[in-house]
DNA sequence: ACTAAAATTTAGGCTGTCTTAAACCTTTGT
DNA sequence: ACAAAGGTTTAAGACAGCCTAAATTTTAGT
């Protein structure tokens, strides 16, 4: 209701940094200039600048030299972003055919693009899911977004067994990898061995049972569900 | 081979801007300064510094005073935007159910934020068709575009059997009209009676066949072939 | 506690695209 | 033939976003 929060439309460059402060504030610290910076690939004196915009029209809260959060405003917009994207990204993959480390960008850029209603349309034409194809969340559209817990595969017992759950969108390389290896959110493991030290973890996975080695910094970004599901 | 000819990315405006020249230039004579701003509802002296970038990176001529014509490098260029903009509107109406009255500025936004990739994956999908739902022919990927001649049916003898082949997209209003009559592409029609001084066109359509009066003014501006059809 | 390093902000500038006001050509009516 | 009308261009400036260099604040190591 505030005079602020009426504001309807926002730069493709304010979208883009509502979105990115939203990803990085996920964990509930304020955002820092220099990873915003990193994130969008922008030199950080922009990103100051930009700030104090976008705390002047009430989208963020600006502690300098502090941080920045959003307000709910911000994260609702921010929120309107991600549903985009990742509507997106099941689209395109599920109705026109691309491969899941190809859809990233495709997304960052239609995302900007398109109207409310043709992500509705989308996500209508999909049966409103609730993942995209990388296991992530997809918020509703009135910003409700579900926040699982995950256990990083580097971390699941030996002799366990579990679900990979989700996976990073953003290195095209790693996806391929992946996809050749058959990991894929809702594939089920059983953990089989781990060596020390940062060392890889064996698994065992696919339908042809087979054991699969894979090396600890990935094992990291592949997030599980661990056997007995208590997550919805 | 020039050194122009090679400049890959082209600004959203710039892609606005060869659109429209094209679309004012399909008559022949060079696009006027003014039109040019009307149509992109743009302030004149815009338009002339604009078009003085736009002749320096190779894509118009401009004789001052005179007006703007599109090289082949501006030709292809825009030609690929008007195949961007119908295979989407197609896309939209035929596979997540729009309106044709919508399409076009959901169109007009997507046709800068999409890359070729997804065109001719959309393009794929529809089975590579060959003019939108406004019946305007699609140019394909190497920038050919069908000529088709076509008669408004303002003009065409009364007596005479004919089929409606082509509307302007711009009007939201006047399509929705035009739905209701039942009055798209594809339609056959005869033409029963046609009063002078600029009067009313009698035609006879439908599948129960009816008695349909249409104003000059709409008549002039549904494109229709003749009935043994000489185009292809 | 204090200084060196790291992070952040301020200052000043550039580019792209738009604007209005004024100057400038071209066309056209008498 | 020439002046009014109309279209076009130049001039000057605004605004969004970006940049680098310099000043400032915070953090961290001794």
């Amino acid at each position: 209701m505030s005079a602020e929060s009426s504001k309807q439309f926002l730069s493709r460059s304010t979208e883009d940094y509502l979105k990115t402060i939203y990803e990085l504030q996920k964990s509930g610290e304020p955002a820092q200039t220099s990873s915003i910076a990193d994130a969008l690939r922008i030199a950080a004196p922009s990103v100051s600048g930009m700030v104090k915009k976008l705390s002047e029209s009430g989208l963020v809260e600006h502690e300098p030299y502090r941080g920045v959060q959003l307000t709910g405003a911000g994260r609702r917009a921010a929120l309107r972003m991600v549903r985009r994207h990742r509507v997106i990204e099941t689209y395109l993959t599920t109705k026109l055919g691309y491969d899941w480390d190809s859809v990233h960008n495709e997304a960052e850029r239609l995302e900007h693009a398109v109207t409310d209603e043709l992500v509705e349309r989308m996500a209508m034409a999909l049966g409103n899911p609730r993942y995209d194809p990388h296991g992530a969340p997809i918020p509703t559209k009135d910003g409700v977004i579900e926040v699982p817990v995950y256990v990083p595969l580097a971390e699941v017992p030996v002799g366990e067994l579990g679900e990979l759950s989700r996976v990073s969108d953003r290195d095209p390389e790693q996806l391929r990898f992946l996809a050749e290896l058959g990991l894929k959110p809702g594939v089920s493991f059983e953990v089989l061995a781990r060596q020390p030290f940062r060392g890889p973890t064996t698994i065992l996975i696919g339908e042809p049972a087979k054991e699969q080695v894979i090396g600890h910094e990935l094992a990291e970004s592949l997030l599980c569900s661990v056997a007995p599901r208590e997550v919805g």
